[in-house]
DNA sequence: TATCAAAATACAATCGATTGTATTTTGATA
DNA sequence: TATCAAAATACAATCGATTGTATTTTGATA
């Protein structure tokens, strides 16, 4: 209850030493006599001494904490990769800071901003869908400071990220969706602005060209992804003179806006269109049709992301090595697209 | 890419004035003349600036940092309240470190030290399901930092807490399967040492006490609320010498593990068995039958308690006294417990 | 122009820990 | 017991910002 915070200095004139010799001894220092250390250690846990980790970093100019910013902490994807970015840093004795962007750009450099001023060793970010550079990234480059990006990453300069092939991905996807017999494919689409996006569509055209299907601009329809645009996009979607048999969506939430809605106007889903989404949430494998999806897991990418932050801050040689790693996905074919033709 | 930071010594000695107005210019004091902080924030600008919050912390004794701590925070609920938390916290200026306990209590103690060390302003907490009561939170009380448990909490001691009432949403969630005419009704519960769950399973038997059923200790089925839970439990239950046909589980997702191995062995829901949950996780509007649920905010929770805690952080009268705020739930009736007879 | 209160700025201590260097202590050896 | 290197400890500066007090500057007034 006393206001009084206990510091190497109380516990120095208790034992009637020197505070220089009580933090070394704190630390474990060798240049610390044994019987010296017991007897400071002892007063520590006596007094209930905490160490104050401000005055610490502030001397050693190093935090032990890395700043975290994510679109949406409670999409399941970003939790589960802050879920492994908290783990992989706990274990390394680094905290982190979350921050989340909810989309906007301006919030965004407002975080760097704070992260900057709390002087974090690294930066672990997957941008908002208003980003379009890193440009609000300078005070990070100046500084010196790593950063790496996770899923949602910025194509305009080379940066350390670590994502997955999208285009693969939404490749293998689309193939599958010919594979049961799909002939007339739409892609639900998100903002082009962001890579993972972009990339994705690409993937999606790719494989129609191999498959030599004909690409139809309208087929392609972009929204931001959310619940509620499913329903919009199908209604898009069935005003067009296409019969549509395939759907690739860009991520599952969309995917299973536009499932609710197909059901609710009794289009049967795999048989009228199969549908393919992106992410795996955990819904995906709930919802009726079960998703056919791929696979992307959060928790592995949040985990990559932070060793490779970590092992930049460590070794300041791998500081200026801008390194991309691919963290594998797989597809899980469910009921949403899988035929009985086969 | 120079190493040196800048630092208000810098901007004085450029300028050819003390640290101390320059300090105060940036921080607007009235005791700087407009034209000198013109001057002094132009050249801060020019030189990028970037005040260390490390050093005016310490100088302060204030962090403007609040840490959290979950369970989990990849799980929905959790991820919610901390999509809360931290958007309350941004508006008040206040940055948050995020921890998990991944149910451990031991891990729990050692962020509690982390969280001392950082000298957070103030903690949010939602116990491990191993914690039993708040000793570990010694070191807060001593220290006068205020903290303020959501969800789940520890009731070995008064401290203030935003909570549902539990006891009511489970005898609400009882009542609402004994109106759908079941008559047999058995309760998957959750560790007893955690509160919420106490009192769930205390719901759950005064809404049979009020119906003139019969309570069977057989019929309350204790398990960790996993997913694979679910399928063990229904197999306890299915074992048992009575006909169940209601079921009250005390979240969702043990609720939807038991949905899907019932349907796997082709009992009818809610025909032979109507089934609630509790939490209203996202999956559960989506499984089919669609899961009756306790709609529980995460994100109201996570708001509510963060106002409450900066509150206390900020008037001193506050600090000490204790208060309990319910928020509100309410019954989320979807297929799985809506009987034709209605 | 001298005076003086108010305004503006400078000085210096401080927050608590760390760390390079200086000094003291220890204990083995002659 | 005197010597001396090694071991242990003390001294003092430092990280960068804040803040109470002292000093200087300003500008209105006589």
């Amino acid at each position: 209850m006393d206001n009084t915070e206990i510091t190497i200095h109380d516990i120095a004139e208790i034992l009637g030493i020197n505070s220089s010799t009580v933090s070394r001894a704190l630390n474990n220092s060798p240049r610390v006599a044994q019987k010296t250390k017991d007897k400071i250690l002892e007063k520590a846990t006596e007094l209930g001494y905490q160490r104050n980790d401000l005055a610490s970093n502030l001397r050693k100019s190093k935090t032990f904490t890395l700043g975290v910013i994510v679109p949406r902490i409670s999409r399941h994807f970003f939790a589960s990769a802050i879920a492994g970015i908290e783990e992989t840093a706990f274990k390394e004795g680094y905290n982190v800071i979350i921050c989340q962007s909810l989309e906007s750009l301006e919030r965004e450099q407002r975080i760097i901003n704070t992260l900057l001023a709390n002087r974090v060793d690294g930066v672990l970010i997957s941008i908002s869908m208003e980003t379009k550079n890193d440009d609000h990234l300078f005070g990070l480059k100046q500084r010196n400071i790593p950063y790496v990006f996770f899923d949602r990453h910025c194509n305009t300069s080379i940066n350390s990220k670590v994502v997955i092939d999208d285009f693969e991905a939404a490749f293998r996807a689309t193939e599958h969706l010919i594979q049961q017999k799909s002939t007339v494919i739409a892609h639900f689409s998100g903002p082009q602005n962001l890579e993972i996006y972009k990339n994705r569509f690409k993937g999606y055209k790719a494989a129609l060209e191999k498959y030599s299907i004909p690409f139809k601009e309208e087929l392609v329809i972009s929204s931001s992804l959310m619940e509620h645009d499913g329903e919009e996009n199908v209604k898009k979607m069935l005003s067009l003179p296409y019969k549509v048999n395939g759907l690739f969506c860009a991520n599952d939430v969309v995917a299973i806006g536009a499932i609710q809605y197909l059901k609710k106007v009794q289009i049967k889903m795999p048989d009228d269109i199969a549908i393919v989404g992106f992410s795996n949430e955990t819904i995906s494998s709930v919802i009726e049709p079960a998703l056919t999806t791929i696979n992307q897991s959060g928790l592995e990418i949040g985990t990559v992301a932070t060793n490779l932050l970590i092992n930049k801050i460590s070794n300041a040689s791998n500081k200026n090595i801008d390194e991309t790693i691919i963290v594998k996905t797989n597809l899980i074919e469910r009921k949403s697209s899988l035929r009985e033709v086969n």
